[in-house]
RNA sequence: GCCCCCGUAGCUUAAUGGAUAAAGCCGCGGACUUCUAAGCCGUUGAUGGGGGUUCGAUUCCCUCCGGGGGCACCA
């Protein structure tokens, strides 16, 4: 890609300028004076060769001159010492159809590598709630960039089902109609429909948690449209395995194990964890972190080189103590593994007053009943717009009112629009005008467009490396905005003729647009209707 | 009390330490005999307070204020 070679050729200038070790940037420009890319190496490296920054700046764009890279049209240097790059109208119209031909068909960024990434596992105990969104959709459009970036992943989502754990045995207290934990009308109707008559009372919970987990299954993958390669049960592979027993013994033998208060307790503490942590209780069953500590060791052993935890803000305090175990037990360091992401939970409002979101208290809206609502689209759109730091404010009656508006339209329509543009030119004869060059030249818009297209392979390797998925919709929406622009000014009908080129540049956009919808996991419509007009 | 996260425009959100803080929604004002008006053009409007580091801070550090979450032999 473009950016890379600019990269390239400073870091080579740099060093033929003695300067080495260097850290600098190059970033595309969306203001235009600024050039398509501008780089900083002036102002990061002037203490180093010991110049003022424009200097400096001045030293570079003369090597740089001296090149004579033919892809450069000007260089210029602005502000404190920033050297701007203009490249020429041919290299960026090269570079748009080598993009849509080569990198929509997937990068190699990543390439090689085995991923593993769990995420969603909703306790089987009830139903999806919209904080579970957030992670849902993260967790998925990630898998979908690494998997575009050549990684080989897995998706997998781990089932607290465990006979042994405490809410399995609440859950079952519920059922035997003994106790109140997770009650929701929609349990009691599974309830209702189990006949739990015949069953001994320690299965009840067990039954019912399988039929909790298969609705949220079903859910999950034909209403989210998330497939999953792996639900991994708990109780099926960790407990009934004797794998626990097995992580057990490994722990005591390396001698990070005391007994206390009749319980056993894990030295966490000593590697970087705020207290130790009980693994087997005074009872004699195994805390669900035994499971989890057995959960992850597998995942290694199972040849993951990346093992990546999607966990909503209320489990944050268990990052520690996760990465204590890794020390314990050699898990891959630098960065520590897992790799742990935190979403901060949603917050909710009704009618621009804050609530607090406690599933004890029951006031949480459903994370079907967004979906049944707005549409998968627009609430895949709507979580994978905010960053997981957030703390997002969520207003059902203002989604609602706001969904129709919603951005994911623009980009969809966008993407309609030039499908109709392809319907449009079927039977007409080309006017044989091979002029892209000319047209990026002459038409501001037309540059801003390759531009844009030139952007994905940089937008999405950046999201692999990064995780910052948000700034998939970023980037839908602003090639989407360069095209509506482009269609202002261009056309690529004209009377009994098309425009070969203005239409080769529609293809390509289209081809990107899709793709990067793909990576979000959202449709890209051939057709939409007007909107109705509301009354 | 301890730990994590957040505070940006009226609202919802952006911004690897960079140039004039960016979008959408809302508000106001435009253009229609041309490939879909869910579109296009113009416009009002913001970094919670105070210090510090830096050539440069929304970003890093300290502190105060405000908000969310976590601190079980539950998961």
């Amino acid at each position: 890609m473009i950016k890379h070679t600019l990269e390239q050729s400073i870091k080579e200038v740099l060093e033929e300028l003695g300067i080495t070790g260097t850290v600098f940037t190059v970033e595309r420009q969306a203001e235009s004076s600024h050039g398509d890319y501008a780089t900083n190496a002036a102002l990061t490296c002037a203490k180093l060769a010991e110049m003022s920054p424009r200097g400096l700046a001045e030293k570079l764009v003369t090597a740089l001159t001296e090149k004579n890279f033919p892809f450069v049209e000007k260089l210029e240097i602005a502000g404190p010492g920033f050297v701007n790059m203009f490249l020429t109208a041919e290299a960026l119209a090269d570079e748009a159809k080598r993009v849509s031909k080569e990198d929509t068909e997937g990068l190699s960024v990543r390439g090689g590598e085995k991923v593993n990434i769990e995420f969603v596992s909703a306790n089987p105990t009830g139903d999806l709630h919209i904080g579970h969104g957030r992670g849902a959709f993260f967790g998925d459009a990630l898998a979908r960039v690494l998997l575009f970036a050549g990684a080989g992943v897995t998706r997998e989502y781990y089932i607290n089902d465990s006979r042994e754990s405490n809410q399995v045995k609440e859950l079952g207290k519920t059922g035997l109609g003994q106790g109140e934990q997770y009650k929701t009308p929609h349990l009691e109707s599974m309830i209702a429909e189990m006949e739990f008559a015949g069953f001994a009372p320690e299965n009840v919970g067990f039954a019912l948690a399988e039929r909790v987990q298969e609705y949220n299954r079903a859910f999950v993958t034909e209403k989210l449209g998330i497939r999953f390669d792996e639900w991994y049960s708990e109780d099926e592979h960790l407990r009934a395995t004797g794998a626990n027993d097995r992580t057990l013994a490994l722990l005591k033998e390396k001698d990070v194990t005391y007994e206390k208060d009749g319980a056993l307790w894990l030295k966490t503490s000593e590697y970087g964890d705020d207290e130790d942590r009980v693994v087997v209780r005074s009872d004699g069953t195994k805390s669900y972190f035994i499971s989890d500590i057995t959960y992850h060791h597998e995942k290694f052993a199972r040849g993951f080189q990346t093992v990546i935890d999607v966990w909503g803000a209320d489990h944050h305090g268990h990052v520690k103590r996760m990465h204590a175990v890794g020390k314990i037990l050699g898990w891959p360091e630098n960065p520590p593994q897992p790799i742990i992401f935190i979403t901060q939970l949603v917050a909710l409002k009704e009618g621009g007053e804050r609530k607090k979101m406690s599933k004890r208290a029951g006031n949480v809206i459903l994370l079907e009943d967004l979906v049944d609502e707005l549409g998968i689209d627009v609430v895949r759109w709507f979580f994978s717009e905010k960053a997981l730091g957030s703390h997002m404010e969520f207003d059902l009656g203002l989604a609602r009112e706001r969904s129709a508006k919603n951005p994911v339209f623009y980009v969809q329509y966008a993407h309609a629009r030039m499908c109709s543009i392809e319907r449009n030119v079927e039977g007409l004869a080309s006017s044989g005008r091979n002029d892209i060059a000319v047209l990026a030249e002459t038409t501001p818009s037309a540059r801003a467009l390759l531009s844009a297209i030139n952007a994905f392979p940089e937008v999405v390797s950046g999201v692999a490396h990064t995780h910052d998925v948000h700034k998939l919709p970023v980037y839908a929406y602003e090639l989407a905005t360069a095209f509506s622009h482009f269609y202002r000014d261009v056309r690529v009908v004209e009377g009994e003729t098309y425009h070969p080129d203005a239409l080769a540049l529609v293809q390509s956009t289209k081809n990107i647009l899709r793709t990067t919808l793909d990576l979000m996991g959202i449709s890209s419509p051939e057709k939409m209707e007007r909107e109705v007009e509301a009354a």
